[in-house]
DNA sequence: GTTGGCATGTAACCGGTTACATGATTTT
DNA sequence: AAAATCATGTAACCGGTTACATGCCAAC
């Protein structure tokens, strides 16, 4: 159902644009959010057009189609804007290794964050630069309205990246402190498992 | 794969178990990290066997298969850890609500951001008591090792959900010194798109 | 006239969710 | 004897990714 929320979405703060429109903008705009391709698109705009969410407004040259969003696609954006409660299913693969890094040896463990700790920091940047462009009208005085679109969703990747990089040095910094000084310790690079036998 | 990583990661970390038990770990101490249900767990059990990463250890009472990692799995596992570039395909409904939010009205976005931070602060609580829980040993000088499993994740979720909490502070805040003072002009509760027709 | 961007679609595959299905053992 | 829990599996469905396939139009 996101999909198609997001495609709605877009339509409503955008206005009318087409599957190839939207599949751009899925790539720009809205690919620090939502990620969708074309071949996922296309299927999902004929569904909604059936559905009466949306409509053809226009055709174009190549075959091209021009959507705009129905009254009944505001409503279910509405509804779901306000009534839905967020499940967030969470499965990141960073998770995951933030999760299992204390399999690997101090030094390894190490590594492997610094590594995690540098993308995020290109991530950080990528995303100043791009909230640097943001013409001055929108953080100054203007009202609300879905011109806004992005500049809260920006500064929420934001504060993620940034939680992420202290974490990854908060992280490193702690394996450090208890690492072992004794340089010999650094041995043969094999999970121990004999610490742990059983939950 | 991230299934079958998370799968080799719990055996190496605590042991040999069933399906059964994996399922059960992925219920409680995974489930904030990773989500798996039994159904995808056992045929994934099958593939790794049949793959030489884990075999069967011991067979109990109800058709129960104990399974152990073997060499190839933790080399399979490390391998994972340290070459692994997180491909970080955020697909979270959060981020698109966060996105898609401006589309309401000021009142109506605000109520929705503290529905948001409420749920936000509920997990967070949930989390820290997960954390106060932990035996004292792991938070004093214990040594680096596979014990250690999950202190640092949960350190990870702890500082995402006061992220979270943080933006939707600042976000209502920001929301409510911009909205108009002017009680007449939160009128009709429609999505406004006059003001942004094309992209 | 050829390259590149516009524009739409389909098919195969993969991973996850929900529901179906079965049966053994332990506890009350 | 009934209920709860242990324990394993399969099937239908859904959403996303990658690759396949086609063709139009504009610019050089």
């Amino acid at each position: 159902m996101s999909l198609r929320i997001a495609l709605l979405g877009l339509l409503a703060a955008a206005g009318p644009a087409s599957g190839y429109d939207l599949a751009k903008k899925f790539e720009t705009s809205v690919s620090h959010v939502w990620q969708a391709g074309h071949s996922r698109i296309y299927p999902e705009l004929a569904r909604m057009t059936a559905g009466g969410l949306i409509a053809v407004e226009a055709e174009g040259p190549r075959g091209r189609k021009t959507y705009g969003i129905t009254p009944d696609g505001e409503a279910e954006l509405r509804r779901w804007l306000l009534g839905h409660t967020p499940v967030s299913t969470r499965r990141d693969e960073t998770d995951l290794q933030a999760f299992l890094v204390p399999l690997l040896e101090p030094d390894e463990a190490i590594a492997v964050l610094r590594r995690m700790k540098d993308g995020w920091e290109r991530k950080l940047a990528e995303l100043e630069s791009l909230q640097a462009m943001r013409p001055a009208a929108e953080n100054a005085t203007e009202e609300w309205g879905p011109g806004w679109l992005g500049a809260y969703a920006l500064d929420f990747r934001l504060r993620m990246e940034q939680a992420l990089i202290d974490w990854a040095a908060d992280t490193i910094a702690d394996i450090e402190r208890r690492r072992p000084a004794d340089p010999a310790s650094t041995g043969p690079a094999v999970i121990d498992m004999t610490a742990s036998p059983a939950s």
